[in-house]
Order: C-alpha cells, then sequence, then structure tokens
DNA sequence: AATTATCATTAAATCGATTTAACAATAATT
DNA sequence: AATTATTGTTAAATCGATTTAATGATAATT
C-alpha cells in the first residue's frame, strides 16, 4: 500500500492531473471545470486519503509552510514556554516549525540561518545574537520575512517583538528603593543585547535618580553552571554591604538563589531579592522571590501575527514596526524588608 | 544574487550536471572522473558557495534528513532538555528536527504523525499517548524507523529508551518507609501509560512489603494548573493522618508544593516529600525536595544512536531493542523525620 | 584488423507536484 | 459560411536534484 501519486488520481479517473491539480487547489470555478467531475475527483480524492507530496509541492512552488524558529535555548523556561505558544499558533495556521537553540553563539547561528535557508522555510523568528546583523540584513534583502523577539538588532531595519525592558527593571529597583534598600547590586549576563542594555540601563537610571551608588556584576555566560555560581558567589562574598540583589535573567537568577542557599544568606533579612522572569522557581523559593513576568502569550501571539502578516501581504514595502509590551511586576515576599520594619 | 543550480554550475564549467552530482556526492572515484575535474569542481563549488536544494534532492532520493520529535509537552523542563540534548545529536550527525507537543491527546498525536509522514521525515522519536498504537505499527509496518522512549506501548514491538520507573519509586518508597513514615500518599495523573503505571506499582510494592495502607490520588491532566491543585489540595486536606506525599512526576510535584505553601504546611515535619523528575525548583524548595533524577543525557544519546543505527542499517529486521536506563535518587532535607527524631 | 575491455563523461529518465500554453468542441456573431 | 468567443480539458514545460543507461575514445587482447 504504497503511497499514490496525482498520476495515480488522474489515471484511475481518465482525467489528466492538470486537471486534479486545478481542483485539489480550488481552481476549478477559475478554470470553468464541470460540477460533477469537481465532485467525481473530491469524492475518490477523499475515499483514497490522497495527500500532495509536499516536497514535490514545495519543489515547485518555492513555499515549504515551514518557520523556522530561533531561540537562545530552547531548555530555558522563557524560550520553552515562548516555542510552545509559538508551535500551537503555526500549526494553527497551517504551518510547521523547525526550532533550534543559538545558544548565543554567532557562528553557530549563522549556520543554522543557512541550514533553515537551504530547507527554504518561508519565515524567520529569531532571538538574535550580537554580531549577526549582516547574515539579518542579507535574509531580509533577499525578500524573507524575519521577525526578531526577546531582543533586536539597531542596525537592521525589521520587525521585532519585545517587552518594555527599561522601564522593567527602572520600576522594580524603584520598588525596592521605596522599600528602604540602599545598597541594591544588579548582577546580570555579560552582554550587549539590547534587552540586556536596556535592563541594566533600567536600574542605573533609578539608582542615579536617588543618589545611589551602583554595584554591577558582569557574569560571563557558560553551559557549566559552576562557572556562573564562582564568580556570583565571590561578588556576594565581596560586598557584604549589600542589603538587595537584582538578577537581570531567570538563569542568573536561579543561580543565584543556589549561591544563596550556599552561602547561608537569608531572604529578606540578609537580602531582598528581585528577578527578571518569573517562573516556579521564584514562585515556590521561600520567601517567594518577587519577579518581573514577561507576557509570553502576548509575545507569542504578536510574533505570529505580524509574521504570518508578513507572509501573507506579497507586498514588500510596508514599514516594519515594533511592538513592545508591558511586562507584569510581581511583588512578593523576597523584598518586604519597609514592611517587616514597620511591623516591628 | 539568486540561487544557483547545479545547472549553472555544470554550464559555467562546461561539464554536464551528472558529472557535477557525481563529484558532489563522493561518487567521483568510483565513476573514475580524473582527478583534475574534481580539482576545477570541487574549487569552483566552494568559491561560489553552492548548495544543493535540499527538496530536489529529497524529492529524488526520498530522504529528507529531518527527524520528527514529538513530545508530550516541549515547555515541560524534562522534554525541553531531552529534547535540547536530541537536537545537538542530531544536528551534529547532519539531522534536523520537527519537534511538537503532543499534550497527550490522541488525536492530535494522529494528526501530528500524519503531518510527519506528509513531510517524509526520515525517523520518527515519539513519547506516545495511549491508543496510538495503531498509527505507530502502520508507521512501522511502512519501514519507518521508529524509537519511543519516556515509555512505550506493550502492543507496539519497535525499540524504546525507558528508565527503571518500577524499582525508582519501590526505592524511593522504601526509603521513606525506613525513615518511619508510616502513612504515605502517592500522587500522579491518572494514565495508563507504562512508565505512570511502573512508577505507582513500584510504590504499590514497597508498601505491600511493609505491611503499609497505601494512599493514591490520580488527577486527571489539564492545562488549567488551578484544576490539578484544587483535587490535590482536596486530598490533602481529607488525610489528614498522611505523614509523607510521593509526587509522581515533575508536574505534579510542582502542583503539590504549590498547594503545600497555600495551606501553609510544614515540610518535612508535617509532610514528608519525594517526588519523580528532579530539577531546580525541587533543588531551591526549603527544605530541598528528594527527588528521582532522570538521566537526561543518557536517555537522549540513547535516543539519537538506537535511530541513527536504525537509519544507517537499512535492513529492516533487526530484533528491536529495549533500553532500560537507571535513575539517581537524590535524596534531600524533604524527609529526615527519623534523622530529626534521633537528634532531638 | 577486428573484437573486447577500460575509462571518462553525459543524455535522458525520474521523483511528484504546479503552471503555461494549446487544443478541440460547441455556441454566438458577423 | 466563415469567423470569433466561450467552455472544458490537457500536453508539455518546469522546479533541481539523482541515477540509469548509453556513448565515444583509447588501450588491450585475440
Amino acid at each position: 500500500m504504497k503511497k499514490l501519486s496525482i498520476v495515480d488520481i488522474a489515471n484511475h479517473l481518465n482525467v489528466s492531473k492538470t486537471t486534479i491539480s486545478f481542483i485539489l487547489n480550488g481552481r476549478a470555478q477559475e478554470k470553468r471545470i464541470g460540477k460533477d467531475l469537481v465532485e467525481r475527483v473530491q469524492k475518490f480524492v477523499d475515499e483514497v486519503g490522497y495527500k500532495p507530496n509536499s516536497l514535490a509541492k514545495s519543489l515547485r512552488t518555492g513555499k515549504s509552510n515551514i518557520i523556522g524558529l530561533m531561540v537562545e535555548d530552547i531548555s530555558n523556561p522563557f524560550f520553552a514556554s515562548i516555542a510552545r505558544l509559538i508551535e500551537d499558533r503555526a500549526y494553527k495556521n497551517g504551518y510547521k516549525i523547525i526550532y533550534c537553540s543559538t545558544d548565543n553563539d554567532t557562528q553557530k547561528t549563522r549556520e543554522l540561518i543557512s541550514m533553515f535557508r537551504d530547507r527554504h522555510v518561508d519565515g524567520y523568528i529569531i532571538a538574535p545574537p550580537e554580531g549577526i546583523e549582516d547574515d539579518i540584513s542579507s535574509l531580509i534583502k533577499d525578500g524573507m520575512p524575519v521577525v526578531l523577539f526577546d531582543r533586536h538588532l539597531p542596525k537592521v531595519n525589521t520587525d521585532f517583538v519585545e517587552i518594555d525592558n527599561l522601564f522593567s527593571t527602572y520600576n522594580a529597583t524603584m520598588h525596592l528603593v521605596q522599600q528602604g534598600y540602599k545598597n541594591i547590586a544588579y548582577i546580570t549576563f555579560a552582554s550587549n543585547q539590547t534587552q540586556m542594555q536596556a535592563r541594566l540601563q533600567g536600574y542605573k537610571n533609578a539608582l542615579d535618580e536617588n543618589g545611589l551608588k551602583p554595584f554591577i556584576q558582569e557574569i560571563v555566560f557558560s553551559q557549566d553552571e559552576e562557572l556562573i555560581m564562582a564568580p556570583l558567589s565571590a561578588f556576594l562574598k565581596k560586598h557584604k554591604n549589600l542589603d538587595a540583589v537584582f538578577f537581570g535573567t531567570n538563569h542568573v537568577g536561579t543561580c543565584g538563589l543556589k549561591v544563596i542557599n550556599s552561602l547561608g544568606l537569608t531572604v529578606p533579612n540578609d537580602l531582598a531579592l528581585v528577578s527578571f522572569d518569573d517562573y516556579d522557581v521564584f514562585k515556590l523559593f521561600s520567601p517567594p522571590v518577587s519577579a518581573i513576568a514577561q507576557p509570553i502569550e502576548a509575545i507569542a501571539d504578536s510574533v505570529i501575527t505580524v509574521l504570518l502578516n508578513k507572509l501573507n501581504t506579497s507586498s514588500q514595502h510596508i514599514s516594519s514596526q515594533s511592538i513592545i509590551l508591558k511586562t507584569d511586576f510581581n511583588i512578593r515576599g523576597s523584598s518586604k524588608k519597609a514592611e517587616k520594619a514597620v511591623a516591628k
């Protein structure tokens, strides 16, 4: 019981494959094909469950109905959740997803783009690493629909979906200040990506405004958590005067919690905590950690909407749009120094 | 600067595309093509960066170099980690991954299989839901390489990679018993899948052996965490005599922790905890939760090794293998009643 | 010298669809 | 009656590769 081809269908019904193709692609009316014939073909096709070979179709039409999704790391809960939502929306619209993790590695990303291109994906959704500007520009120049998310590339003019990073950290830092914390550190990964820089800036702005001194620790990213925890631990040991710490990403935050546990520090008495990104770890830590929650559903929705839009309107010259979404600041028991002080 | 085709290359070098194809596919020697010609072609191909159109190639050869990966839910950290590792290994071997989440929904899975098939994926890696036996069998009958993981289908004779679920829960339950816990509950999702049944059985066996009474709560899975937490909470409220709880999956465990927090229960004094699957939430809870860690690297390695093996050996009739891997039981502060008692 | 073997290359068929251009058959118009 | 329009259908070209079978040229053998 091998697969039927359009020729088999045509032979069996004694019509040409052209006719079958027209009917199956909804061009029967346009091509004035007899109603009875259309019905006969439809019936038979349904009966035997014939489905056109998508490879052949893609080869001829140049469309693959596949979207390439490049995240930083699919095992990071933030990206995993986004991927999950994008996947759902894409499938509902007849698109499949090929995804991959860039590890923020420019060379790896370059190869992956080339692979996607080779596979003729119809569109790209990318959380781009630094240094990939030229490759993305070249994609766009060749008319490929590209949507960036989580961060953008200032030198590249294309659509992107981001959150208001600067305001988010500014706002959360202000919260710490208002609670009476004076020595607030900011721990993050060393990165020039837009979202990371904006987050850092938001923190700096808030401190500046209040005449407080910033304490910043930038950690080089590594797959090996030990290499993240070591400098983090050293930093906390060095600055004994800190009364609050702001983590720039969920990953840093998680490593931070591990370090805090291993150092035997008490939250929020020794140290108040706030982290970017929100997930179960922060909710379930004791006391639960205040965190900035990204609107992942809205991000996924926006990304896929923008991309589908680009895929459907063939006109290339619609000006590109930037969508900036708001975050939620979930305040929890990890930074209630002021209230505690009052309660005493 | 559009893409070059093999014809362009052939024309430019004044040889036939057949020759180009042979050279590029490493059949130059076999076809006795002159060394100088081979070099000339190689050089030019490298120079212009020509890459064969993979769609055309797939259409002709019937191979797509794509592996279909179907997990239960890509946003679940267990599956996300496995996916990540499988992705790495696959890329290294020249394969790409198309993944999707089944949600344990048989109908959805059926459609996804059909979609994968339609896309001519070369091989399948599936964490199968119940009721999908016939579809998988039909895949296998048609000669498609299939590897199941995390669970298997007793009625389907194919390769699979699993862990020793029964022993894992048996062992961990015995640990609780030895620590002096008498009323140990087991909370899990209602499921007839092999891994879930085996885990439950391991728990039952341990209790049986010690003449203890089982307390079992099976929860119907839902996307909405509230619908998981509600019955879980009700169960804990109803059975005030429990002194320990065993969670059957990381997801149940996480929901369980949330419920325990909201009920204001103290661990391990009110309740000792153990969960299947290990991840940051369990490590960072206070006190940290003992958990059964699956060897995700080994699982990913085994899965991809078995699949690549099947892809490379065309012979269909190698008997299928079952790989059963061991787990680690990470004992943490959430079940140290006995020790505490001694310490008093 | 005729036949066979070896060598190096290529023309043509093929995979399974879509799409363009053409072709009969009938009806309508001049 | 000849020409043009309309209707319904299809032959053939095309997408870009791989693969089979064939070809012409030279060398070796009888």
